[in-house]
DNA sequence: CGATCTACCTGATGGC
DNA sequence: TGCCATCAGGTAGATC
């Protein structure tokens, strides 16, 4: 499922594939994926216009136009955007097509249909969509310091596992990325913010970065159900890393002698050593 | 306030 | 073989 280093590694491909495009046409035909406008009115605010850069922030994807506009794509647990030509079959679940003067298209395939497309302005981006204005620091865009991330991790008692994904504190961490995290910290997923120690502290910042550039050198995770795929369709391989993640009674890469457990947290799945996580 | 649950949705999988 | 239940996960909103 798209996290941070699925969607940076998505938005690096758009810079290079689409950014500098003027769209030639729009078609939406699965109306889910356009909420916030009318399908006509997103259309008629996007032919016409530039792609001018491409952006992330978390798990969204910001694509300015030079309309002053700016595209907002959140692809949610099966969105996808595709690289094609007219020519190319269309996928089942295809709601959304952009295709630019240049040539080439820009495809927006979600079977289960949570994801997202719409406009908006700068100003909007910033103060009025709630979600957007109150997005937390993408640790990979905007890297601080341990002593900083300290602060942010005492300003609220929670678990940690729901601090790591709560989007308000950093940008951009899901369920998978979570538990590797807290695997590669030794901590466990339900150890309280305020618990942890300097060190402790320090060494969860430094898995957390860690973690995030690896999987974006690997492409980022491809599950089994195939819902990741880059531009061109390709998989990721940062699954193949994976420490816990979807190793339930597989044996833990670091002791060798326990098998990872499966827990449930916050109705999520949640994957973690019992010798090794404290 | 925090913690937990549910809705949203489709496709894959497992049990009987 | 076929049918039904369950699960997967990001986020918002409801509830305790």
């Amino acid at each position: 499922m798209p996290e941070l280093p699925e969607v940076e590694t998505i938005r690096r491909e758009l810079e290079r594939e689409v950014v500098g495009k003027k769209i030639k046409s729009v078609e939406v035909t699965g109306k889910r994926s356009i909420r916030r406008q009318t399908p006509a009115e997103l259309v008629a605010r996007l032919e016409g216009a530039k792609i001018t850069a491409a952006q992330r922030k978390g798990k969204y994807l910001l694509l300015p136009l030079d309309t002053g506009d700016v595209l907002v794509v959140h692809l949610r647990m099966s969105g996808q955007l595709l690289r094609a030509v007219p020519k190319d079959p269309v996928a089942k679940h295809t709601h959304v097509t952009i295709s630019f003067t240049q040539g080439g298209q820009l495809r927006f395939v979600d079977p289960r249909t949570f994801g997202e497309l719409f406009l908006a302005t700068p100003d909007e981006i910033t103060s009025e969509i709630e979600e957007l204005s109150t997005l937390g620091v993408d640790p990979v865009e905007t890297p601080m310091s341990w002593v900083d991330f300290g602060h942010l991790l005492r300003s609220r008692k929670m678990k940690l596992k729901a601090f790591l994904t709560d989007q308000t504190m950093i940008a951009g961490i899901g369920n998978i990325y979570s538990d590797e995290i807290l695997f590669d910290s030794g901590l466990r997923f339900d150890r309280d913010t305020d618990s942890l120690t300097t060190q402790e502290i320090r060494r969860l910042y430094r898995s957390l970065v860690e973690i995030l550039h690896e999987a974006i050198k690997y492409g980022g995770s491809t599950l089994s159900d195939e819902q990741y795929v880059d531009l061109n369709g390709k998989p990721g391989e940062y699954q193949q890393h994976h420490q816990v993640y979807d190793r339930e009674k597989q044996p833990c890469r670091r002791c060798r002698r326990h098998d990872i457990v499966k827990a449930k947290f916050a109705g999520r799945s949640t994957f973690y050593c019992e010798v090794c996580q404290v």
